[in-house]
DNA sequence: GCAATGATTTACT
DNA sequence: GTAAATCATTGCC
């Protein structure tokens, strides 16, 4: 079942990116892809790793300021588009990056976007070219049908893990911060 | 206009 | 384990 618009308004940024766990994300962009999400990250003003920390607001980071439910696709390293879900009321700027699923639905095709590398969505640069996501979905509604999450199945408790954050040394104290969730003994976390 | 720098991946030693 | 690839975004001049 499609989520609404009310699950990316309500809750804690944290809590979201760990509900997340489990739910499958869809893509349909010619051709139907899907997998488990099994790796997020959260991301808030409040922390210095954020783009939009202490509400820094430019071109880039507007979209984070948007209602929750819109996706907020944007370029690292020059070559990488990375996945976030924004989350929150309007004017409050956090978001829920997705760092890996588990491929479902149209792996041959995912495969082959990924040059044929059987390591399909093992991390956050991967999945996006898995899927087919690029900064021209910066923006899409996911309770609309191009991009949106379905309920999966309820990760239990006891079977998810809690790290700090990847990449995000920079951020002084907030990189100690643990919120990254991801399903313990997944083969498809990132590395 | 220009220089600095990543919410990464890949290939190599 | 380490390093190169590679460019949009940002902030400062």
């Amino acid at each position: 079942m499609k989520l609404g618009k009310e699950f990316y308004i309500n809750g804690e940024v944290t809590d979201l990116a760990k509900e997340l766990l489990g739910k499958y994300l869809y893509v349909n962009n010619s051709v139907l892809t899907a997998g488990k999400i099994v790796e997020t990250e959260a991301y808030s003003y409040k922390e210095k790793a954020c783009h939009a920390y202490n509400n820094r607001f430019t071109k880039r980071t507007s979209i984070m300021f948007e209602e929750g439910g819109v996706a907020y696709v944007y370029t690292c390293y020059g070559i990488h588009s990375l996945f976030n879900i924004v989350t929150n009321k309007k004017g409050i700027a956090e978001a829920v990056l997705i760092r890996a699923i588990e491929p479902m639905v149209g792996q041959e095709v995912m495969k082959h976007r990924r040059g044929g590398n059987s390591d399909i969505a093992s991390g956050p640069g991967k999945l996006t070219q898995a899927l087919g996501i690029s900064k021209k979905h910066n923006g899409t509604f996911l309770t609309e049908k191009e991009i949106w999450i379905e309920s999966g199945i309820k990760v239990d408790d006891e079977l998810i893990g809690r790290s700090k954050r990847i990449g995000v040394d920079y951020a002084e104290e907030d990189a100690k911060l643990e919120w990254r969730f991801f399903v313990k003994n997944s083969p498809f976390v990132s590395h």
